[in-house]
DNA sequence: TGGTACGGCTTGCGCGTGCAAGCCGTACCA
DNA sequence: TGGTACGGCTTGCACGCGCAAGCCGTACCA
């Protein structure tokens, strides 16, 4: 193996300038109470800068104590289009910080090394609630700032601001005149946090409505359950679904289609997360849009409150939901074509 | 704020027993070459065990100049399905061969700090193009093995194996006796080297089986691209056509409905990743299963290689790709409600 | 002119680990 | 009985950096 090139390090930059490898760092570091003049601040800037100094990152955890990295715990499901919306953002506001983000999908197979021990993030936030095992284990890494914390709401899952949009899909499918509402939850146990959450709140918003009870059925593309659920429903006068996210509403919307039920004159549906996905559609599938960019700084300011230590923000974020009106409830408009979707035999 | 509890070291272990701390080092980490009795082997173990001791390893990268930390780059587009697919593969393993594979996925905003510099991994996979800019910042952090090689193939999306399905695409349609067949490229730039590649593949296939040219056009989802591209299909008496990826393949199926056009009968559609989409659309679509492990094991395969300073696979990975036939492609079977499909106005 | 303040730097320690080199006692052999 | 080999450990340095403490010269004031 050929000798690799050793890496610049801050003393190669000052011996470099024959000045002590301290300046160096306090130049480059910025460092207040220390007072350094202005032209040596630049040859150093303008040495560092030459000779392609980078910090060695590891170098810098083990003296300061602190990584500068923020591990978000994903949990292991394709909830990746909204999941990615806001993760950018979220990236893009605590780099500004100084921060980096590095996401880890968790797998049931369980990693032999946690990565939270490999990477000493100063803040863990986790999407799923944290067992008591995985908490010991980062405590024992040194990692005291865990998201959400243990006593205090058991996961973001249950935060208003992920089921604020199925109150609006309920209200939006009340607004077009259905009284009789059923409901897509997921079958996908990985979901099931999330579902319960939108579940229920579908069930607030039906019984704040004066709606009929929500027929709420679970919806899985394994197995026959997406028909079972419509012929239900139409069996019980559903006029319109609302679905735990696009991907259930597809399936719903598939299985009335196939049921020869026509998309939305016999079978309204809505999805949530308006992803792209629903503009693929025919019919073209109406969704609730997410405030992802919210969510993104959100998640940021939670993260970056962390790291300072200071208090948690008092509320959860207020975040902006709208529905996205397409083909799948709206009735057919002269214009649409809708009127060649399929009928179910006389 | 509280003094944290601090850590674990393998001083404290070493303190504790009675021992120097390299014969604590010598035992957690088998270091070939140090004989160790068992006595003492077996009370270092335990008393680590029992003080809960984590090597920390900003340390352990600093004095060994290793992170056992693969930083794989993903690029920024929702291949999501199959990618998480093969990553849990990958993941699993370099977890059993001791490395951690850490994604990221790069936007065009672009890191302040990329990550490389942050978590000095030993090796980097990138799945798109590494510009020269981003390759010089790599060796300035001390990253000396960059997968792909600079010159060797740009890129793992010109690789055989993620064309190998397109090949399956056009066989299968012209086994179905299809002769004119289209194609459906991507018109997001983020895919172009992936659909590039495609693309050309579906044309060798297509010479290889002396069909007609196939008419490849660009579909996207936010013009009425898909809409214009079946209209013009049509005029040309396209009977078939292959999508780049499955997301694709349902604009166009959706376009063909909207159109009036029957599924299969009038054009019969195939997408490819075979990803869960593929089985919630009406008709559901047929599409080419990928050899997602296998990809995995190629992977973690070629970055463990790296890794030891081992020269890289001679070959490509050999992978298994399959069509899975759908309703978009068969013909209406008499227990299928197909024949109550959309019809064009007479 | 002597003392003080302070700007501008250097010296030096510590972070937790890997690993080369050395040290000590015992067993073995000549 | 003296020398050697070696198992089983310890000592000590290095990794690259942050940061506390100290040092030196100049400017300022009494």
């Amino acid at each position: 193996m050929p000798e690799r090139t050793r890496r610049v390090t801050a003393a190669d930059v000052a011996r470099s300038l024959g000045v002590s490898r301290s300046t160096v760092g306090y130049v480059l570091n910025n460092t207040p109470g220390q007072t350094i003049s202005a032209a040596t601040r630049e040859r150093v800037l303008a040495e560092a800068a030459r000779l392609g100094y980078r910090p060695h990152r590891s170098a810098q955890a083990l003296a300061s104590g602190r990584s500068m990295i923020v591990l978000l715990l994903l949990p292991d499901w394709p909830m990746e289009y909204s999941l990615r919306q806001h993760l950018d953002t979220a990236t893009r506001v605590l780099d500004e910080a100084g921060y980096s983000l590095v996401t880890h999908t968790r797998h049931d197979s369980g990693h032999a090394r946690p990565l939270w021990e490999l990477l000493t993030p100063d803040v863990v936030i986790a999407w799923t609630p944290v067992t008591a095992a995985e908490r010991a284990s980062m405590k024992a890494s040194g990692i005291t700032k865990i998201l959400p914390p243990p006593r205090q709401g058991r996961s973001f899952l249950a935060s208003p601001a992920l089921t604020a949009g199925t109150h609006l899909q309920i209200e939006y499918l009340h607004d077009r005149g259905h009284r009789r509402i059923g409901f897509a939850a997921s079958a996908d146990k990985r979901f099931s946090p999330l579902s319960q959450g939108r579940m229920t709140a579908a069930k607030q918003a039906a019984q704040r409505l004066g709606l009929d009870l929500l027929d709420v059925r679970s919806v899985d593309h394994h197995d026959g359950s997406a028909a079972r659920a419509v012929r239900k429903w139409q069996q019980e006068g559903v006029s319109a679904v609302a679905a735990f996210n696009d991907d259930l509403a597809a399936m719903v919307m598939a299985a009335a289609l196939r049921a020869g039920l026509a998309v939305p004159a016999d079978l309204a549906v809505i999805g949530h997360d308006d992803t792209p996905l629903a503009s693929m559609l025919y019919p073209s599938l109406s969704s609730v849009s997410i405030d992802n960019v919210g969510l993104g700084h959100y998640f940021a300011d939670l993260a970056l409150r962390a790291a300072r230590d200071e208090p948690p923000p008092e509320k959860g974020p207020d975040l902006q939901a709208r529905v996205v009106p397409r083909e799948s409830t709206e009735p057919p408009s002269p214009s649409s074509l809708t009127d060649r979707a399929p009928r179910p035999p006389a």
